[in-house]
This record gives C-alpha cells, structure tokens and sequence, in this order.
DNA sequence: GTCAGCAGTCCATACTACCGAGTGCTGACC
DNA sequence: GGTCAGCACTCGGTAGTATGGACTGCTGAC
C-alpha cells in the first residue's frame, strides 16, 4: 500500500505531507504522550496500528521526523516529544474528531435534560460540565448583547433621589443603571419619564441608542429621562460587552508541574478581556484549535485552545473554549467541545422559540 | 519576676497567656516566618525589639514555646515554625491591625474614587483590588437579597410564547426569570398580567412571595400572571442567593510550593457554596481571622482566611473575604480589609442615598 | 536567671557511581 | 533500496556517600 504512494508524493504537494508510515508513527506518539507525559521511544510505537516495522526503522523515521520539525528530544538518548506543529498534523490529519465516550455522553444528556433557569446560570455551570468531560480549564462567552435591540425600559425610583433605568433585550438579558434623580421627582414623574425613554429607545441596538429623546412636555419629565438615557448610554461603553465563564481553572494546577506556569496561566485565566479576544482570535481565523504559540498570548506557550461556537437559531453567539496543555486529549476535547456546543446551541433555540 | 509569676500562675488563667519576653520571641518568629517562609532560628531573634536576651536564653525560651504548642521545628537541628496556635496569638495579641502602607492606602483611594457602575461590577473590581493590596485571593460576597422588598415587577414578551419577567429589588438588584407563555398572549395580556402581577408582589420580601394573586378577571390573564409569578418564586430557590467574586486566585499558586496543595485550593475556591458558608460562618462566630484547622475546610488546612463585613446604612450586607497560607501577613490583610470593606460601605451608602 | 561554649543533630548540597532507556550507526539480508 | 538485528554510545535519574552549616540542647560559670 505504501509502495504506490510513493508515486503520487512527488505529484502531491509533499510540503505539509507526511506518508502513510511517518503520520503512523507521529500519531502514535502524540496518542502515547498525550496520555503518559513521558517522552516517547521507538519501542512504544512497535505495535502501533500501521506500524509494521522495527524499531530500528522507527528510530530512524522519528529521526526524520525530527528533521521536518514535528517531533523533539528534550536530550539525547530520551525519546521524542512532539512539537506544536507534530500536534498540529495530528490535530488536521489524524485522531479524527472522535466522540465523546459512553458516559461523557450521558454526562452531557443528563445536564441539558435538567438544564433549566436564566441563560447566565446555564453558561456559568456549562463551563463546570465542560471542565469535568475533558479535565481542562473551560471559557464560555456569552452572546454579545451588540446586535440585541431594546424590548423595554423602565425607571424604577430606589431611594429619594436614586432611582434605576433598567431594560430588557431582545436576547432575554437585563442591563440596569443608576441614576441620580434631581430633588422632586416622584412617582409620576418617574412613570411620565420612563415611558418617554421606552419610546425613545423602543428597537434601539444597545449600540445604537438615540441621543435624545422626544420632549414629553414638562421639562423635569424631560430632564429626567435625559438623565436616564445618559446612564444607558455610559453602560454601552463601560461594561465589557461579554462575559466568560471560567470553569475548572484548578486543573491547571494537574496540567503542569512547574507552580511558575500555573501561576502564570491563572493569571491570565483572570484577565477577562485578553481570554474573549483570545477565543474570539482564534475563531475568526477559523480554526478550532490554536495550539502553543498559534494564538499570540506568550504566557499560554505551553497550552493549547480548543473553540467551538454556539448558536441560536442558527446565529453564532457565543464561544466555547477549553484550555489545557499543548499534550491534552484534542480527540476528547474536540469531540465535547463540539457536542456540548450543539446542544447548547440546542437548548438555547428551544427555550427561546 | 517568673518566681511570684509561678504563685498567680495557678491562680490566673494562665492558659492562653504569655509573659513579655515569650511573647516578643513569639512576634519576632511569626514576623520573621511571614517574611522569609524560611524557619527561624534562634539567632534570628536576638536583635527584635523586646528581646534583649542572648540565644541561649532565647532556645530555652523557644523550647518553652514549642511545649505549651506555639511553636514546631520541622526536624530537630532546625528553626521553629509557628503553629496555628502561634498564629493565632499573634493576631490576637501582637502586631495589632497595622495601617496600610502609603502606597496601598493611595491604590484604595483611587480605586473608590473613579468607583463607578453597578454594584456587582464594584464588587468584582473590589476583589480584583484586594487582591493585588495583600497578594492573597480575595473574596467579596454580595448583599443577600433575601430581606430587599420588590420595587418593581414588569412582563416582557420575547418571543411569541416567551415572556420574561423581570423585578427590581429595594436594595437595586433586578432578577429576572423567563416563563412560558401560552399561545394567544399578546401584548396587552402581557401588560395586563404584568400589572397584576406588579399589584401582588409589590413591596413583598423575595423570601415571602404570595402564593397566589388578586384575580383580574380574564382567565387568560390569570393564568399568565400566575406562571410568571411560579416563575419569580422558583428563582429564590434556584439561584444561589449570593454570589461570590473571586479574584487574585492564581496567587495562590505563588503561595505555595507543593502544586498539590494549590490544585486542593483552587478547586475549593470554585465551589462558591463552600467559599460563601466559609466566610458566613467564620463571620457568625465572631472572628475576623480563622487559621488552620479553625475553619472547618479540610482542604483549606494551610489557609488563613481573613474576613470583614461591610454594610449599608448600618446594615451588614456583605462580607469581604481574604484566603492565603496561614504565614500570610495577617497586619496588612486585616488593615487592609478593614478598609476596603469601611470605604466600600461608604461608597454604597452613599450610592444609596 | 543568664549566657558562652560545646557537642550533637540533621538537612542541603555536591559528588560519584551506576543502571537503563533510548539513540544512531553499521552491515547483512531480502 | 528498504528493512532490521546488533552494537557502541549517550545521558538522565537514582542511590550512596561525604561535607558543610545552621540549628539545637545542655552544662557549668557568673
């Protein structure tokens, strides 16, 4: 089988490829170091499916291997280790995407079976489930609430002179502000003003609000609702337009031996910006994988970022992430991240049909 | 001195004291051991304050120490290493709450100066702050919402059979909860049932909800109204009533050296029923710092945990949490706590007022 | 009660030796 | 030409041993 391949590696662009013996012996390292975290010997692979060699001819396939940059030895006389473009091959050309085991699956029926409550709560303990399937740290981000469009407002008087602009979205979230009130306002001055700011903003994208208002006739209605539309304005800006949901960060401390680099890892777990961007980076390139240094944050070297988009109705919306090292289980991740992507997706369409 | 010391000694309780120089030697070994992880030596002590002994007296005294269980060496020929029962001298007798350095009483100031927004979002920078104020994981519980009243209760319509119903609390929380609708409500059944349901939770606890509400005549109303009010009640026992924000949790890697240790501790940080009981109770019983085996969290074993309330117009909303290993620097978290937690009451006093 | 002096303990560190996993190379074989 | 058994070699990890130093506890003098 091999022999004839050989006819066409000349033909075919023979830059990323490897033959049929080579990808064997690359995938059966990577599946071996995945799971041992040892560097991994020419006797290892022996019996590896589609490697009916010996091990001397292994060793010196893994030397070229070594050569074309996909494998490494952390010294002489160790085995190989792969590198991010060896765990790269294998992520393109080989493990498939796999699926989720026996009782991963049911794990994730049971969740989304029981799953119930605001969308927040659901995003916050998707992360927990995702962590527990794969033992990695898992990111989900929420919709942005960019396109979403005003469904109602509403001014709420709190104390004497605070009162509350609070509105829904389309997309079912809730963003409230406060608001100074000047001294007289009372009750229907606050329904008068609230119901002049509902129509103003009545279909608005949050990211499209008006800048006034029409005038309701009496100028502290007007004035107030000035001040509450000012408020929702300050909140379009002001708050980080989505939220991540960080699960299971503690099994980095298992990821890695070396404190410094879970140290550095969680701290960069906790920098909500740099972990949106990072996802949303890596999705907009269209991968779904970005592994070492493929995504731009040098502190996360030494890990790898799985990605799946969730949707409603067929809009993507939001971002699944799971973070692990370079050596996590990518047939595992994929496969859950993807899964529970889907159902998410799923349940979220469903509830808002 | 020690000779008619030894005839009150039976008298008074001489359990839990400790004559001048023990406990300088005591302050001097905690100091020292906070600063330095390192255990201290006799020698190490000659020159602190208090102390104007040589080292021999000082290894008989530290002897003394380590009998009555304020000290241990790891192994014979080796320094002393406080115990929890050191620790909590320490904190109870010695070093008293310290002030704030120059530097972190300005980060304080700044920070509650461009405070602004919502309270959750105050309350997750504030933890982000105390964090980088103490270098140990900080823990900021909000409010419980169980005694505000309901302000406001409003039905929106989402979809064509989803509604949403959102309340806004006395306190300026707003919860939301999404109900089922049945086929035919249109706007106006919305608004009608909202009212209804409006007129019947107003000014009720979120704890003591109604059963059930003023008929408004149409059946359809009725039924809407009450599966918008089966929704609201189902969120007070759904939801965790408090949420927790942890921030700085990758300094606990920094904390110790053992990666075993930091994944135990971080994975209790993720369990926010845990955390918030932690600080509830270490709250109830009076402490402000729990050391060791105080708290009952196993896991937490070499965790101090330092907490402080803050309130509103007098009233205890809230409570201020920060975990570290128990050779933390317990001056600087108290001080440092104490005054976040006294600016972050004024702050939203003020906010509220 | 205090303390200088002393003997003793025991952890780190460094050094050495050794084992074994693993490599690259070579020469024979198909 | 590709394959592979055999071989010499490399080098990290473990174990054993020596050394230094930071401690201690004790003792006896003041």
């Amino acid at each position: 089988m091999a022999r004839h391949d050989d006819a066409h590696k000349l033909a075919a662009p023979a830059a990323d490829e490897l033959d049929a013996r080579k990808a064997a012996i690359l995938n059966a390292v990577v599946t071996e170091y995945i799971g041992s975290a040892q560097p991994v010997g020419s006797q290892h692979v022996v019996d590896a499916p589609g490697v009916n060699v010996s091990s001397a001819t292994i060793r010196s396939e893994m030397a070229a291997l070594e050569r074309e940059g996909y494998l490494v030895q952390p010294h002489t006389s160790a085995g190989r280790v792969p590198t991010d473009r060896g765990y790269r091959f294998f992520v393109d050309h080989l493990g498939g995407t796999g699926t989720l085991d026996a009782t991963g699956r049911q794990q994730v029926r049971r969740f989304f079976e029981q799953a119930h409550g605001e969308i927040e709560q659901m995003l916050e303990r998707t992360s927990g489930l995702l962590a527990d399937l794969t033992d990695c740290a898992a990111l989900v981000v929420g919709p942005s609430h960019e396109s979403a469009t005003v469904r109602s407002a509403q001014l709420v008087g709190l104390a004497p002179r605070v009162g509350l602009v609070v509105v829904v979205l389309s997309d079912g979230a809730v963003q409230k502000a406060t608001v100074d009130l000047p001294d007289g306002a009372g009750d229907e001055v606050l329904a008068r003003a609230g119901a002049c700011l509902a129509a103003g903003v009545r279909d608005a994208s949050l990211a499209h609000l008006p800048t006034e208002l029409a005038p309701a006739g009496d100028p502290v209605v007007d004035a107030v609702a000035a001040t509450a539309l000012a408020g929702l304005r300050s909140l379009v800006d002001d708050e980080a337009p989505e939220h991540v949901f960080v699960g299971g960060s503690s099994r980095m401390a298992a990821a890695f031996d070396a404190v410094e680099t879970v140290r550095s890892v969680l701290t960069i777990l906790e920098q909500q910006l740099v972990v949106v961007s990072l996802l949303r980076d890596v999705l907009d390139r269209g991968l779904s994988v970005a592994i070492g240094t493929e995504h731009g944050v040098e502190p996360l070297a030494s890990c790898a970022v799985v990605v799946a988009p969730f949707s409603v109705d067929g809009e993507e919306l939001g971002t699944i992430g799971l973070l692990g090292p370079t050596r996590m289980n990518y047939p595992q991740a994929l496969a859950a991240a993807q899964a529970v992507g889907e159902r998410l997706s799923g349940r979220l369409s469903e509830a808002g049909r």
